[in-house]
DNA sequence: GTCTATAACGCGATAGAC
DNA sequence: GTCTATCGCGTTATAGAC
């Protein structure tokens, strides 16, 4: 009860902050408890961030599996894959600042089985890719290049739609998170279709 | 001199750790200098990072303007566009690290004229982008849309390449900054001209 | 311009009372 | 299971000698 509120807090104050820039003083004052109580459910700051990553980090593969299995069209799949993904990121935003972090820090995070997770979602995406009619020249294409693309371009808009720079002719979208996402899906979908697909 | 050098070391070193994680301390350790030296050249730690983020932001833009306003054909023009982004990265890797954690922060950074930089250059993208023969349904598309899947793929695509967990089936591209680059050029570049154009 | 020394404070983490 | 109090150390930053 306690444990997972510690963790919900950490999750969003490690997202807007960082693992170095949240202080465990901070964080127990946002919590309004004491610090100790965090270090009797949690051994120390490192591996309270790491709990925090796991429990991000496996959310809704099932669904996307489900998806590849299913026996939709090829390009309904394709687009319910990416559907997917962005309706596990406008549940659950902080995933985006968390991955970016990590991004850039290559490696700071977590020993375990993240690659596993990426390696799966990647088999996932590339047989919904493979029942595309894909161009010629596309039939060879490396699937991190693609999932990089897919995660890329959610991310980057993403952020710039969050910046509090006023940038001028982006698109208005209140800062509505969902509403962000499912304006750039839509976009990612039809560009992914129209270059891999023939016709 | 010894200021272009700090500022040298200081950029590799915020872009590997963050700014929280890098103190002055281990800074000018790596420096082989007295930490007091530093705070001669700059004022604190902040206004240091802010001279390594500015030095950064302006890079190579001419180059870009001078491709917009060629006469190159069209298609070669986004070619030529999405090539001198690349290299701009290539030669200047850490840009890559230092604007994943501004995204994830969305505000920490710098106050002065981030914005008119982004804009201008989506400015210039949106001059070459309206001259290739677009279909219609990509007419009114939001050039930061564009924007994003180009630096989104370049970042993400990187970042897997540089992590040191082994991704399996990703191309082995030795972790050379230029390979791994050129190569997500070319993808980007086809993907987004096969999908925009017309034919 | 570069150094030594140090101030003032916040950090992660823990011992021990309740 | 939550608290107070505290330890030892690292932090940003500066004063003052050279």
């Amino acid at each position: 009860m306690i444990k997972e509120h510690i963790l919900d807090i950490a999750t969003s104050e490690f997202a807007i902050l960082g693992y170095s820039a949240l202080s465990m003083n901070n964080l127990a004052k946002k919590l309004e408890i004491n610090k100790a109580t965090i270090y009797y459910h949690f051994k120390d700051k490192k591996s309270l961030y790491n709990e925090v990553i796991l429990s991000l980090i496996q959310l809704n593969k099932d669904e996307r599996e489900a998806i590849a299995n299913s026996t939709l069209e090829p390009k309904e799949k394709f687009r319910q894959y990416i559907k997917s993904l962005i309706n596990t990121m406008g549940d659950n935003p902080n995933i985006i600042p968390l991955t970016l972090r990590e991004m850039a820090g290559f490696d700071i995070g977590i020993e375990s089985n993240i690659s596993n997770n990426i390696e799966n979602d990647i088999i996932c995406m590339k047989k919904i890719v493979l029942e595309l009619n894909l161009k010629e020249k596309y039939k060879n294409t490396d699937f991190y290049q693609i999932k990089a693309m897919i995660l890329g371009t959610i991310f980057t808009y993403y952020s710039m739609q969050k910046t509090p720079l006023e940038l001028k002719n982006i698109k208005n979208l209140d800062k509505d998170n969902k509403k962000i996402l499912n304006y750039i899906e839509e976009f990612i979908s039809n560009i992914l279709l129209d270059a891999l697909c023939k016709n």
